[in-house]
DNA sequence: GTCGGACCTCAAGCACGCTTTAGGTCAAGA
DNA sequence: TCTTGACCTAAAGCGTGCTTGAGGTCCGAC
């Protein structure tokens, strides 16, 4: 007997998602059943592993609809290669390594801060908008390294 | 003359914060302004290091509940010592620890799998909810660390 | 035939951290 | 006195990623 597809309960089941949260891929267009006759959604079996690359993907730091430009840089004509995957591997391996370096420079200004005296409320600069933070902007923004914000 | 105050427009001017904001972290708790004659708030020169707290620690990964809770830790009846802000900046270098190693973690794990041919649709355990991964539970989070998910 | 569970749609709700809007009030300068 | 800008409150809205609820349908088993 043919294929006849997987139902959400299905799709459910094997990927760990909420029925509701794969209904809410699809209005998010990061998904595309077919219909029954009856109405219900029936997914294709490479629909996991789209499912799965989203929730990978998220894992990795990206929002919906980052992770749907993504796909959308996928040629359609074909199948995936490696090298469409090294692409987007190299891109979750960049967002990491700058959040990682974000975070790193932050716990050293931190450590800088507690060797010198710092996060006291009376010294520190990080608290003291009257001085050089001030003067070059305006709060202790500008010394985590954040860019002059719009308000 | 007597201090009679800073303007919530002094604050917002010297913290780079938006005024809506300010009336936020005062309903949040964050910060109590007095009320002159008019109705109007009035802060104390302290409320601009209040605000810069908030400000960093947010910085630092801390939801505003958070914050309000570490400064419930802080004495009310003396000024804040240095191995009151010891502490505080201990936690925020112990969360910055953890990101980071998570971060790690899983940037270890996408260099692994890159190496052995994973993000390849066909072979990737990520991707493949039928085997290993579907024993274990469901979906590739297992294998991502996360934790069996409360749906 | 009918029961029940899985499914359907559409709308609203939630958490977080604010901003925006609407409709006033206060206070300093011309 | 009048204007103007800074300020006030309360309520609603936004973005993200969903969940929940209400009310109805489909379909396999008994």
């Amino acid at each position: 007997m043919p294929f006849e597809g997987l139902s959400i309960g299905d799709i459910a089941a094997r990927t760990g998602l909420a029925v509701s949260a794969i209904r809410y891929y699809e209005d998010e267009g990061l998904v595309t059943p077919w219909r029954n006759a009856g109405g219900r959604r029936r997914y294709q079996r490479s629909d996991l592993r789209r499912l799965s690359f989203v929730m990978v993907a998220q894992r990795f730091g990206f929002t919906l609809a980052q992770i749907r430009a993504e796909r959308d840089r996928l040629p359609r004509h074909r199948a995936p290669t490696k090298a469409d995957w090294a692409r987007i591997s190299g891109t979750f391996r960049d967002q990491l390594n700058d959040r990682i370096a974000e975070l790193e420079r932050m716990r050293d200004t931190l450590d800088g801060c507690s060797g010198c005296g710092c996060l006291s409320l009376d010294v520190c600069k990080l608290y003291n908008p009257d001085d050089a933070a001030a003067a070059r902007g305006a709060g202790p923004r500008y010394l985590l390294g954040d860019r002059p914000a719009a308000k």
